[in-house]
RNA sequence: GCACCCGUAGCUCAGCUGGAUAGAGCGCUGCCCUCCGAAGGCAGAGGCCAAAGGUUCGAAUCCUUUCGGGUGCGCCA
């Protein structure tokens, strides 16, 4: 079911008759021809740009175009009326039952509606939180989260074959790093007064895992060089710290298809043979870069390196690959790691970073349009930060893992339904600020309960309905402009999913369940003043049958949409 | 210096991949809400879409330049 769809085919069956009968040229560029909400509701239910978009191309004038058109579309019984406006738009209105029928096949429909066939389940990777595994998860790994997630369940249920993965930066200096760091906690847990100088992490989640690590092997690294037990004490570390990222991954319900570890790169030729695809290709050479302007470093002295053209492929300068002691850079393994996601097959590849990671996303899409020839393309998305408030003040908080807010930290505080809504209530690239205070408060400008209150009077009132024994039907009793209205909210459902979808850009379902919920809250305010309106009719079981109908297909597509953002329907607000 | 992101109501932000008179919430103003489905409701004021050019039937949206804010920039991942 789904409204617009069947429109626009109609439109375009009307305009290839035209092109048949000779009233338009053949072999018109039909696919911009688009039919969409009107942004004005007085002007009708639908409208279409075809007679605007064909004029240049066919030679006509525009209302000519139109008219011609709108004589053919009122033909058809689900058309009422259509009216040339403007420089060329055309005005739709449908048919009045055209809106009781949406209902039904919403209902007819249930969680199916809204699902488009637009991914044509085409392969596609989505990449996101890849933190790396030396602490907990913070906030900003919070936000990347919630949006890959919510994104990849988006474009699930716009028909794409999804995988969700998390790449662990298992390989490098950084795990080193931690592994040092467990081994000070491992000496105080035997007792020793340890200090963690600069370029370790001292956060106190990693006693448990220093303990853990006596427990295993007694005092047999007690005294010993890092020789003897780095490699032991590195795997034994990363293990518990990907523990703990599932643990706070869990908490926020999200689930990853695939953890792909970039030490399982080294040793088995994934880097050569990367990038030896690239330099069969003529991409990689050895050269020395310039300093960069305006801000050279102190130590800067020229030096060669292996350098991947990058720039042959949209990069402003060419990228080292190896150090100069012949080690490979981190941008080697994340080219073999994405040349791995080609090798696997995938349509679409997708990157969810943290805004800091900016400068590298031309290096990346270079690195996979030289691998796959441009075949596949990969979009980074960037997620801004995230600025904490409690009672209106900026807020940090450091409980557990030295000086930031960690996931858990806001999991506990508000839950993962309010996160995960929150977060999504922004555009991605938007800098997003987060009130403990707000985000829990109770009232119409807090948007979660807004849509959660919704949810909820639907509930209720279906709640009711079975307590007074109403026999449901899935045909509506609709009126009312109000009723009408929240219909025309419903068929624009699919249409949102798809535009979403191809922008990937999830947020947009937050913002649409938001004015969804408002025009039901509007609707239920009505029943004040028209008891007419209202859901349940006193004594009257089979009027009550025909009113229910509308909020149920309401529920139906707040269900569907928190489904996408994953966040739990309430039915009851307590 | 260069690259990327951003600049829309007093504030926080949407704006459907170029469409008609640019929207929402907060705040502000006014009215309604003693009993009924009010953890409120209705209405109003508030805009040179940072600025200037350009592209075309048509621009907040695309291009160029300028101004302002954020982020990043060779052996750190």
């Amino acid at each position: 079911m789904n409204l617009f769809t069947d429109i626009h085919a109609l439109v375009l069956k009307s305009l290839a008759e035209m092109q048949e009968s000779g009233a338009l040229p053949a072999g018109l560029d039909l696919s911009n021809v688009a039919v969409e909400p009107p942004r004005d509701a007085a002007h009708g239910d639908m409208a279409t740009n075809a007679a605007m978009v064909l004029a240049k191309p066919a030679g006509f004038k525009p209302r000519d175009i139109a008219e011609a058109l709108a004589s053919r579309l009122i033909a058809d019984p689900r058309v009422e009326s259509a009216d040339v406006a403007g420089p060329g738009f055309l005005n739709l209105r449908l048919d009045a039952s055209m809106w009781s029928r949406l209902v039904t096949g919403i209902l007819s429909d249930g969680a199916d509606y809204g699902r488009t066939g637009l991914g044509q389940g085409r392969k596609v990777n989505v990449e996101y939180v890849s933190a790396n595994p030396t602490g907990p998860l913070h906030v900003g790994h919070t936000r990347g989260a919630v949006f890959g997630d919510a994104l990849a369940s988006l474009l699930a249920y716009a028909g794409y074959d999804v995988t969700r993965e998390y790449y662990i930066n298992d390989g490098g200096a950084q795990v080193d790093v931690l592994a040092r760091s467990v081994y000070l906690r491992y000496l105080e847990a035997h007792g020793e007064a340890v200090e963690f100088p600069d370029g370790t992490y001292p956060g106190e989640y990693l006693i448990d895992v220093g303990q853990a690590l006596r427990d295993k092997v007694g005092e047999a690294y007690v005294g010993q060089g890092e020789e003897v037990w780095l490699d032991e004490v590195r795997s034994f570390a990363t293990e518990a710290m990907m523990d703990l990222i599932r643990a706070d991954l869990k908490l926020l319900g999200v689930e990853m298809d695939v953890f792909y570890s970039e030490k399982s790169l080294y040793g088995t030729g994934l880097i050569e043979s990367a990038i030896e695809s690239l330099r069969a290709k003529g991409l990689i050479y050895k050269g020395t870069l310039e300093p960069p302007k305006g801000k050279t470093p102190d130590d800067w002295e020229p030096r060669e390196q292996t350098l991947f053209r990058s720039t042959d492929h949209g990069d402003d300068v060419d990228r080292p690959i190896m150090k100069s002691d012949g080690a490979w850079t981190y941008f080697a393994p994340d080219i073999a790691y994405h040349y791995d996601k080609v090798q696997r097959g995938y349509d679409q590849l997708i990157d969810v970073f943290g805004a800091d990671h900016g400068g590298y996303v031309k290096r990346m899409k270079a690195a996979v349009s030289a691998l796959s020839e441009g075949r596949v393309p990969l979009d980074i998305k960037l997620t801004q930060l995230v600025k904490l408030y409690k009672n209106g003040e900026p807020f940090k908080m450091s409980k557990r893992a030295g000086n930031f807010v960690t996931l858990s930290d806001v999991v506990d505080q508000v839950g993962a339904d309010v996160t995960r809504f929150v977060m999504l209530t922004r555009k991605n690239d938007a800098p997003l600020d987060f009130d403990f205070d707000k985000v829990t408060e109770q009232s119409k400008d807090n948007p979660v309960f807004y849509v959660q209150y919704a949810n909820a009077r639907i509930n209720s009132v279906l709640r009711k309905a079975a307590e007074q024994g109403i026999t449901l039907t899935d045909t509506p009793d609709m009126t009312d402009e109000a009723e009408v209205a929240v219909a025309k909210k419903l068929a624009e459902w699919p249409r949102l999913v798809e535009i979403a979808a191809k922008g990937h850009e999830p947020h947009r379902i937050a913002f649409y369940l938001y004015d969804l919920a408002s025009d039901f809250h509007a609707l239920w305010n009505r029943g004040n003043d028209k008891p007419a309106l209202r859901f349940l009719q006193d004594d009257d079981p089979a009027a009550s049958a025909g009113k229910i109908a509308l909020p149920r297909a309401v529920g139906v597509v707040i269900c569907a949409g928190l489904g996408i953002l994953g966040v739990t329907p309430v039915e009851e607000m307590r």
